[in-house]
RNA sequence: GGCCCAGUAGUUCAGUUGGUUAGAACGCCAGCCUGUCACGCUGGAGGUCGACGGUUCGAGCCCGUUCUGGGUCGCCA
């Protein structure tokens, strides 16, 4: 007996033909003498009718043949897609039996602890919703990898076992068998591989490539590993890889979502500026609200709490709010270690709040005039270092826009946040470091407050993406590293290959690498990360199901020098 | 590593002020049922209340320690 059909296939125009199918009891029906089987397999699930036989356990997975049958007009499924006709079972063979008692329904396996889940994660993977998550997971790779293609870059891969990279994340370490004491590194991304293959004359790369990181997990971003749409141009500028970014990611959405997608090109907003408006370096731009910098306008007000300090002030409209509304703000600010929440409302022409009393009426007017305050809005304050006072300010703007449902949730608004600092002063040792990646081209001579060619996608408060120009010249890489307290020594310690290659013709390059897992997350508008990956590592970095990460032999660690006999 | 939350039946959860034999739903088992589609009806089994210690006449509940998981901060060039 060999399957003939799948469980989504069958239709009216099969009626009289005899089919055998293939798949799993996905639910038992039965009612004496006849008894209902729900077969389900990959592509659907179809009616299986017995008239006699036991049934076998459900999720077992069987094959059955018979005669396909039209259903009375009564007894149509329309939510099947084949709910018009039935197999009527002329013999059934258990193929795998299952167990009785499943550890958790398939149906809800999603409400389940995610451990269970974990450990038994082909059953979890049944489940239509989580099926179909990876199914979607692997036709979006396909897309993007027939969009690179079209655009004219060449997949090519770079090694999994390379060397450890001083800089960025935790390594996943390898020991070598044949060097003792020294280690291979799981690459954190293909970086200095793919610029060495810009210098090899390679124009346009790209890659779905496997990137490890041994860093703590978060809700948007997965323990051990990761796939990146890993891409890198030569001869190209900030705007060539813009370009490149905003027809791959337009189609996609625009293939894989109903909703609207903000059409190319993507807004570019400069780091500062975002840091300012947004309190965040991924603004969510469906959110309309913005932070307004009242430094300045406090400078001459008599408010001791506020005078001489950065202040920030958003203007929301809280019209019909019960005071429970404003409570709830107060008790999120304090939740976000905010020491309070100040505001004033703009209520029959003039403003009703605590700090009122400071302003005088044409410093009020001035508010309303420069913030267009309309009846009804509330002007939230917040006051604080710099630093802080931007972060608590994004904080409150996001909430605001959550709670007073301004945040339009039916559409996709991505912008990139360019001209990101080259350095930061390091807190703790008072010197510079790199900001972001120490690959990429200063904007100008090498400085403190230099600016970098560096750039982010950002997608409705995700960040999606990371990039940068290249710096290719080693010059420029000798200035830039000695800012942050390198010299040609350390340089070539830490990045020989890329130094040594770009001594030979380096083309100027640019790219970018995008994380697979966000962009699926944002298309299929799931929370959880790992929901979108076949077989995550836990919270913990564990995998249940195999129970990795395991002990090894004796005689293993003796022959990677881990241990000595 | 810090902080917050959770842990009770196979699963998801409820469990009042500390008080008799710890409940519900789904699942499982048995019986009935020839048209259901999350079938239905009747009955049944199933618990080291994460672990250890303490307070108490008495602890699922209070206290301490610890383990596990989730979230978050650190971290993620």
């Amino acid at each position: 007996m060999k399957r003939t059909h799948t469980c989504g296939e069958l239709r009216e125009k099969h009626i009289g033909q005899i089919a055998s199918l293939c798949g799993w009891v996905a639910a038992i029906r039965d009612h004496g003498g006849v008894t209902f089987l729900d077969l389900r397999d990959h592509y659907g699930v179809t009616q299986i009718v017995l008239h006699g036989e036991a049934a076998p356990n459900r999720e077992s997975s069987i094959i059955v043949s018979g005669a396909v049958k039209a259903r009375d007009a009564d007894t149509v499924n329309p939510k099947l897609a084949t709910g018009t006709v039935e197999l009527h079972a002329e013999s059934l063979t258990v193929l795998g039996a299952a167990k009785n008692a499943l550890p958790f329904e398939i149906d809800d396996s999603r409400s389940v602890k995610e451990d269970t889940r974990l450990k038994y994660r082909f059953l979890d993977l049944r489940n239509e919703e989580m099926h179909n998550l990876i199914v979607l997971r692997s036709k979006i790779i396909g897309f993007i990898r027939s969009q690179m293609e079209q655009l004219g870059f060449l997949e090519i891969n770079t090694p999994i076992l390379t060397g450890s990279s001083p800089e960025g994340a935790r390594d996943y370490l390898v020991p070598s068998r044949r060097h003792p004491g020294k280690f291979y590194a799981l690459p954190q991304a293909p970086q200095q591989f793919k610029q060495l293959l810009m210098v090899s004359g390679f124009d346009k790369y790209f890659q779905i490539a496997p990137c490890f990181r041994d860093e703590d997990p978060r809700q948007d971003r997965l323990p051990g590993d990761f796939y990146q749409l890993d891409l890198e141009m030569a001869f190209a500028e900030q705007e060539d890889v813009f370009a490149v970014a905003e027809t791959v990611f337009t189609n996609l959405f625009e293939k894989f979502t109903d909703k609207p997608v903000s059409p190319a090109p993507f807004r570019r907003i400069p780091f500062a500026e975002t840091m300012l408006k947004y309190g965040t370096d991924k603004p969510d731009l469906r959110n309309p609200l913005v932070i307004n910098d009242l430094t300045a306008f406090f400078s001459d007000v008599e408010f001791a709490a506020f005078k001489g300090k950065p202040v920030r002030g958003i203007v929301a409209p809280t019209a019909g709010q019960s005071r429970s509304f404003f409570e709830n703000m107060l008790k999120f600010a304090l939740e976000i270690g905010m020491k309070g929440l100040g505001y004033l409302t703009r209520s029959d022409g003039t403003f009703k709040g605590p700090i009122e009393k400071f302003l005088s009426v044409e410093k009020q007017a001035e508010l309303v005039e420069t913030l267009n305050i309309k009846e009804g809005d509330t002007l939230f304050f917040v006051c604080d270092t710099v630093t802080a006072a931007n972060k608590f300010a994004g904080q409150i703007r996001t909430q605001l826009g959550e709670k007073l449902e301004l945040t339009d949730k039916e559409r996709y608004e991505f912008c990139f946040i360019v001209d990101f600092p080259m350095y930061e002063v390091n807190e703790d040792t008072g010197e510079l470091d790199f900001t972001h990646n120490p690959f990429s081209m200063p904007q100008g001579e090498p400085s403190a407050d230099a600016l970098a060619y560096q750039y982010d996608i950002v997608c409705n408060g995700a960040e999606i993406t990371s990039g940068a120009v290249r710096n290719h010249d080693p010059d420029i890489m000798k200035k830039a590293f000695a800012l942050a307290g390198y010299d040609e020594d350390a340089l070539i310690a830490r990045f020989g290959a890329l130094y040594t290659a770009f001594q030979y013709g380096a083309p100027p390059h640019a790219g970018m690498g995008a994380g697979i897992e966000r962009l699926i997350l944002l298309i299929a508008d799931e929370r959880n990360i790992r929901d979108v990956v076949p077989f995550p590592l836990n919270g913990n970095a564990q995998d249940p199901l195999l129970g990795a990460p395991t002990t090894v032999s004796e005689i293993q660690l003796r022959e990677v020098h881990i241990k000595n006999r």
